[in-house]
Formats: C-alpha cells, structure tokens, sequence
DNA sequence: CCTACAACCTGACTGC
DNA sequence: TGCAGTCAGGTTGTAG
C-alpha cells in the first residue's frame, strides 16, 4: 500500500476535482473487498455533495454534506481515479467484454465547474476497504492512532515516551502506527538510513534513563518528516502498480536503501553496501557501516 | 510485552 | 512456453 506519502499524493489529485462535486450514481461490482461494503453504502452516497476530501495516517477521509464520512484505506493495491474514456451516456462505463477486472467500485459524479466524471476505486488484491460514519472520530480504525509525522505533536520526545522500555527492535516500533501514523516499510527504511541508526536495536536504547530522547531520536524525527516531505513532493512512490490520480510518482528513484539490495550506500563517503534481512517477515533494507547502534 | 506466522488476494517475476 | 515457487507498499488475529 501506499503509505502516507502515497495516501496524501491522492489526496491532493482528488480534492480539486472531488470537493464541491454532487455523488450522483454508485455502482459496486462485487459485495465486498476485504470486509463488506457498509450495508446501503450507494443508496448512502447518491444525492450528497463530497465537501472535503482529507487524509489521516493511511486513511482517505472524504465529508459528504449530509455530515456523514466515508473512509478508505487502499490496502496495498488500492487506487482511486478518473476514467479516462469520455463520459457521455452513464452509466454505460465500459464496452462490454472491456471492463477491468478490479474496479469495484464506480462513482457517476457532477462537479459544478468540472462537469461529469466516473471516478473509480480499483484494488486487485482487495487488501483494502471502505466504511462509513456519522462520526469518523468514532471509527475504530482511527482509535489509538498515534500523531501525524508531519505534524506538531510528533518530535523526539513523543518517540521517546512511545520507545521508553520497549526491547522491540526499532524498525518494528516505527512501523507500529500507535507510535507514528502514516510509516510502512518504506519509509521506515528510509528514516532509519537518514538518521543514521541500525534497524535491529531495541527501540528503548534510543531513550535516557531519565526519559528524555537521545540525540539519535531528534535524527529519526528529523529523518521522519524530511523523508515523507521529499517523496509528497514528487508525488510518493510508484513500484508494481501504486497510481497516484494523476499518474506515476517519483520518489522510488531516490530511494536510499529500499529494494537496493548489493547497491553502495549513498550516504557521502562511507564504503558500505546495502544489505537486506528481515524482521518479522518483512524485508529490511539497511547499512550496515554507516547505521549504527546509539 | 514480545516475536513469528498465517490469513486476506492477485500479479509480477525468477528459475528450471 | 509453461509451471512452480517467491515476493510485494498493510492490517489483524493467533499461538508461543
């Protein structure tokens, strides 16, 4: 999946074209992608106007005016995007024997300077989902979450309160999203490289005795924010088949250590090699001479 | 509290 | 060309 920078790279292509327009069919293809659609969910969404179009950690929020909010989170293979046929007699979407596989989802939408549009949520691996709510506050899936990465209340000492005796390894906590929302397997390799600091240490030793962040904890927070600001700016990542609104992003060319297996290290100066292992089943990519152990 | 692993799915790629 | 095996940006639940 698209992690934050993905998410708020569609964000960003949605909500010019999103806010403001009238819902005015839903079409679903199939009943569920990896839980059910929310019972009623086209009957919910016809007639009302998208008003906002936000994100918080992974998770697309979208504000319908009759106060209600519709949830999404792409999973690992999940996309929003405008059809790119012309639309002129909905709601005949696709020619018959053409229609894509994994489009589960069509919306016939009105926009009051923009005209007609079909936007479509697609998502092979259906790892994704959708939910809807009279208060998205209440939403489980937003419970817990810990504080956006770009935000003001992330820094080293909010790392230093989550990490104080935790003995999981570092690239475990980050991924955790009750410690920072929004970071997947990218960008926690990423951040760690920036800051200089080895995946495999215990998340604690990044913490004083008396609680306050070690100097490595301002790197990572610094890291953190520099890595997920660099790739929103050239529209996140594009590997396999993540599609922002509008098209491919950038940000896999500048990729330090992810998928660089056998590369040398781009840190200036240091002979290293990128090395892979992995940590609970996921792929780690790091340093090894220039990550080190606080 | 911790790790590992499986499950949910499809598609792309590798090696034989 | 085909086929089996492996891996993939996430999340959740289980067992140990």
């Amino acid at each position: 999946m698209p992690e934050l920078p993905e998410v708020e790279t569609v964000r960003r292509g949605l909500a010019p074209w999103v806010e403001d327009a009238t819902i005015l069919s839903v079409r679903l293809n199939r009943p569920d992608l990896r839980f059910p659609f929310p019972e009623g969910l086209a009957a919910a969404l016809e007639g009302r106007v998208v008003t906002a179009v936000r994100r918080r950690a992974k998770y697309l929020l979208m504000d319908l005016s009759d106060g209600r909010t519709l949830l999404s989170h792409l999973g690992m293979t999940g996309s929003w995007r405008f059809a790119e046929h012309p639309i002129d007699k909905p709601p005949r979407y696709y020619e018959p024997g053409t229609e894509p596989r994994h489009d589960h989802m069509i919306w016939e939408l009105s926009h009051p300077r923009h005209g007609r549009s079909h936007l479509i949520y697609a998502d092979p691996r259906r790892f994704g989902f959708i939910d809807l709510y009279d208060d998205v506050s209440t939403s489980p899936y937003l419970q817990g979450l810990g504080p956006e990465p770009l935000g003001n209340e992330f820094n080293a000492a909010a790392l230093a309160r989550a990490f104080r005796g935790r003995k999981a390894p570092i690239k475990a906590a980050l991924l955790d999203q009750r410690v920072v929302a929004g970071l997947g397997n990218i960008y926690v390799a990423e951040a760690l490289h920036r800051a200089h600091i080895l995946p495999t240490i215990a998340a604690g030793t990044l913490v004083r005795a008396d609680g306050r962040p070690k100097k490595a904890l301002e790197d990572l927070a610094n890291g953190v924010r520099e890595v997920l600001i660099a790739a929103i700016e050239v529209g996140g990542s594009t590997i396999r088949d993540f599609r922002s609104v509008e098209g491919a992003g950038y940000f896999q060319h500048n990729f330090a250590v992810y998928d660089r297996e056998g590369d040398p290290c781009p840190t200036p100066l240091c002979p290293g090699v990128v090395h892979r292992i992995v940590q609970s089943g996921r792929s780690t990519f790091f340093c090894p001479v220039c990550q080190k152990a606080p």
